[in-house]
DNA sequence: ATGTAC
């Protein structure tokens, strides 16, 4: 049986261990697996410091949620989608109804052709998904901004109540499963022999995620007819870096000094766009989303006996989703995530962000929409 | 979250 959070930011300390900070409320319920992952994490050689975020969930091998410093770099920790983030572009539509527009968005499983983006940095050796959303909790979404909680700084970012965003949220796909994979081949979980070798790959794989966001975003722009802006934010929650000269891997955490993060609530529900200033404590970290309340498995079993597919792809807030995949649309269903307005107050309540605007969706792309097929269930 | 094996 595993533990579970009764003070609202418990600390351990060992002499030889880390020590583990979980910043949510004793009102937030936190797996207990995924507590007891963060002391797994907390026990491996040169680790220092594992802050857990509010949507701290079970992931596998690793906690996700979670910002874990150490002298020694462990791909393991960041995982395999390097470089996975979410990026908020402005877009300018002429219309919104959202029955019309989630009938042309583009086949983003579908890749671009490299011949078709002339004068693209395209990082070395990887091109054959650019252009792709993936699976899991991947989307692409058209929101409307709700609320303006923070207006000096909305207005800053060129945001209002009532504007229109493009929300990307995507990885690297392929290449950071393959560069994952070229080191847990020969070394498991074990740390990186070449730090600097696994950094470089590293970093192709966040510039390769940054690029494929941005190429998504303006696949959908024309395919809407839409103008679109420079992104207000674009921030990775799968990454390392080196810092005071350790090293700071981020899963399922986005950087929080400083910075502006979109926080993913559901399909189905919010997304809040909060600033972020996260000192040490938090791994200089904030939430990146609202963090899995079931696995996948429960979700599948719970929802097909809860939910039609018709209420997943019409959702309570009135926008549309579009996913041809049954499985998926239960497995991503917003009951299988924690609030995101408890996630939200949680970072709030611990003074490590403070929410800026809230977005509303209007239409949320997964994965093509599946033609029905004659005669039978798709 | 992923490519691949079942």
């Amino acid at each position: 049986m595993g533990r579970s959070i009764l003070s609202s930011q418990h600390s351990t300390q060992q002499s030889t261990r880390a020590t583990v900070t979980v910043f949510a409320e004793s009102g937030s319920w936190i797996e207990s697996d995924a507590v007891d992952q963060c002391h797994q994490v907390a026990a491996l050689d040169g680790m220092i410091h594992v802050a857990g975020m509010p949507d701290l969930h079970p992931g596998k091998g690793a906690p996700i949620g979670a910002a874990m410093l150490s002298s020694v770099l462990y791909p393991l920790l960041v995982g395999s989608d390097i470089g996975c983030g979410i990026a908020v572009f402005p877009i300018r539509l002429k219309r919104v109804v959202p029955e019309r527009l989630a009938g042309r968005f583009p086949d983003l499983d579908e890749p671009v052709d490299p011949a078709d983006l002339p004068g693209t940095d395209i990082p070395a050796g990887y091109t054959d998904q650019l252009g792709t959303v993936g699976r899991g909790n991947h989307f692409v979404e058209l929101a409307r901004v709700d609320e303006v909680l923070d207006g000096g700084h909305a207005e800053r970012l060129g945001l209002t109540a009532g504007d229109t965003v493009l929300i990307v949220h995507s990885g690297s796909r392929g290449l950071g499963e393959r560069i994952l994979r070229s080191h847990t081949e020969v070394h498991g979980a074990g740390p990186a022999a070449d730090p600097a070798a696994y950094l470089a790959a590293h970093d192709e794989a966040v510039r390769w995620g940054h690029l494929n966001r941005r190429i998504m975003a303006e696949r959908v722009a024309d395919a809407l007819g839409a103008e679109l802006g420079e992104p207000v934010t674009d921030v990775c929650h799968n990454s390392a870096e080196v810092r005071g000269g350790h090293y700071l891997h981020r899963k399922g955490a986005a950087p929080g000094d400083g910075t502006d993060v979109l926080i993913a609530g559901t399909r189905g529900t919010r997304s809040f766009l909060v600033a972020g200033h996260a000192g040490a404590g938090a791994g200089h970290s904030v939430a990146h989303g609202a963090g899995r309340k079931m696995s996948r498995s429960d979700a599948l079993r719970r929802g097909r006996a809860k939910h039609t597919v018709e209420e997943l792809r019409r959702t309570a807030v009135g926008s549309i989703v579009v996913c041809g995949d049954r499985q998926l649309l239960f497995e991503e269903a917003p009951g299988a995530y924690k609030r995101i307005e408890q996630v939200i107050g949680d970072l709030v309540a611990h003074r490590l962000a403070t929410p800026v605007v809230s977005t509303v969706p209007l239409v949320t792309y997964k994965t093509a929409d599946l033609a029905p097929r004659k005669g039978g269930r798709r």
